[in-house]
DNA sequence: AGGTAACCGAGACGGTACGTCGCGTCTTACA
DNA sequence: TGTAAGACGCGACGTACCGTCTCGGTTACCT
């Protein structure tokens, strides 16, 4: 049984030095730089990179695999933190949701979330698993709450946990790709909602 | 002498004949072309339309703007439809989640779908002003269906309508961008959790 | 009758600013900067001229048809000058040689002889044609001369004056494309065999 | 100590496979893919030798010196053939210019012959060394006959047989590069020109 | 009934970036 | 040490669009 060894790699390996210095201008582009992902140019990579232009087309198809790489090697982090779990649901995700407008509703870094958000629709990923740190397979951070609350049997019976999370994160990633940044108390009353519906 | 008279409008007046062939144009290269928002270019516009460059720089700032203009005039409808208001919000809003499974989440609409969204994204406008179908003026149909509920007494005090619009909308948008068709159920948990909240 | 009039010519204007430009720029790289025609590029040429690439690519096929036209207006040039008619042939064959080695044959002109005859072949165009300064038709110097001296009965009969022509200056255009600075004795050597041949 | 014999010749010795496939590979290119010295590349060459780059840029400068040791080892012919010698001048080198006719000004023959001319001038070596088919240690076919006939005393005194070989010759040559197939009795003439001279 | 100012189409202009090709050098594994 | 393979930094290629600019020609208002 020839268990499909890989091929011998002949000829010069692929240089890691290269790889990383471009993974490298690409933080330092978009996160010092503050350049968006549309005003990421192949070229200005290359040339920040000190790599050839062939060298990036070689490895990566195109500019947004290059920028989700340089996130998943964490080059480029948009983490909001974890979601604390006092017991209190609401006073957690309110907390968490204050963290996420410190964190990411910065003047700073709103270019930054912009970039990751446009690269990470472009190249077809869902946005949830990046952008609370994790997948949802592992468990994001929010559905890891909610699911933890459910275990306290604190949950209505029959809650789609998954569901919720998404109406939690995804307004506020949507307000991310619009630029605009929410009030504080947008934040809360998203969070009563989710928490306790709409109906009387 | 009336101050705020418009100006005379000295010279010749815009050519309503070339406005709508523009329009017309990006509704056919997106439509029919099958083009996306970043394949869509101004001189193909133009080419499409047999209009002059410059005749659309002077009426548009962007490619966004002309896109929103002709989602506005009609040109290009991603209208999901009225939401009933039959007095049962769960029913209705199932009923609203039915129709955009099936009016925006096909396979033809999807292209479609990405590229509208991404023009709003672009142009700085907010997305849920939009996709419902309702302009600016109109408000979001969602939001309007709650307000009627509020008015009937039938919502908790204090709740922010607008937030729970978001809640609800903004998944369904989040899967558009990311490409993903979900499962009607998934739509009818969504709705769960906003009419109910998540706690017991 | 309608006699082809030309097309009324729409859109903007072709920019003789911007024609004279390139030329201009041609005519500096190879004759001050001293590049060869292979060192020439067109992006090159576009830098010096303050001009855009595109703008060479739509009035020029190629690197041959630009430097073609800035010898033929004259912005680049490789006269020897006239050939002297003082009825003694030998003697003024010898005297035209001689300016030929002067002023083509130097250590700076060199390159640029070698580009203009790599870009007339290059362009598939007869070298007679413009290294004396006019064309075959028009009479170059060379055939010019050994028609006067024809028409003086001191040529014998029969004599294919092209063809003497052709064998006294292409072996020094053969020199020049080859690099080659040849002796002063060999341009006369030349002369000799060309006016009373080799046979006894 | 015996001091002029050669070095030991540590390592690998030159792969004689690898030496012969090149040259193969550029026969191959010209004559029968019939790329023009400048679509050349060493690359190409590499490819179709299934040979290491390195490999070619160890034993070779450049692309001209590969052409050029294709011609030498008889890879690549553009042999016009032996000058005869009967005695009578005029009618043997007729005969020759005959067979250079015949040989290489023939449609498919021309691309090659302008290649070969190309990569001789590129390489700095005179045309006439290789044109005729001799090499340089046996100096020029034409050269040789004029010497014959020199030495059988029917050449003037005094005469420049070199200058003579370039007079009859490099017109000739002149013509492939133009891609120029004259007529016979321009060859003719020229010969005439060069035997008789032009001189009443 | 002009004059004239703003419009219109066409398309050339200086640019920027694209994705590709080939250069000559280098770095592997193998012979 | 030589060799095939092939990645590397680099430079130029020819193309696509950008947003601006000039042409000749066309309205439609305002004397």
């Amino acid at each position: 049984m020839t268990p499909t060894r890989p091929a011998p790699a002949r000829g010069r390996p692929r240089s890691t030095t290269s790889h990383q210095a471009v993974l490298q201008a690409v933080a330092h582009l978009i996160d010092v730089e503050q350049l968006g992902f549309e005003q990421l140019t192949i070229e200005g990579i290359a040339a920040q990179a000190g790599v050839g232009k062939q060298t990036i087309y070689r490895w990566w198809p195109d500019k947004a695999a290059i920028v989700m790489e340089a996130i998943q090697a964490g080059k480029l982090a948009l983490d909001i933190g974890e979601v604390p779990d006092t017991g209190d649901l609401t006073a957690d995700l309110r907390m968490w949701m204050r963290q996420a407008r410190q964190r990411v509703f910065t003047e700073k870094n709103m270019a930054l979330a912009r970039s990751l958000i446009v690269a990470l629709v472009a190249s077809g990923v869902t946005v949830e698993e990046y952008v609370p740190g994790g997948s949802i397979q592992e468990g994001s951070q929010l559905a890891q709450r909610l699911e933890s609350e459910e275990r306290a049997g604190r949950l209505r019976e029959g809650i789609d946990v998954e569901a919720a999370a998404f109406a939690l994160l995804d307004p506020v990633v949507m307000k991310m790709i619009a630029g605009q940044v929410p009030e504080p108390n947008w934040f809360d009353a998203l969070v009563d909602v989710i928490v306790d519906g709409v109906r009387r």
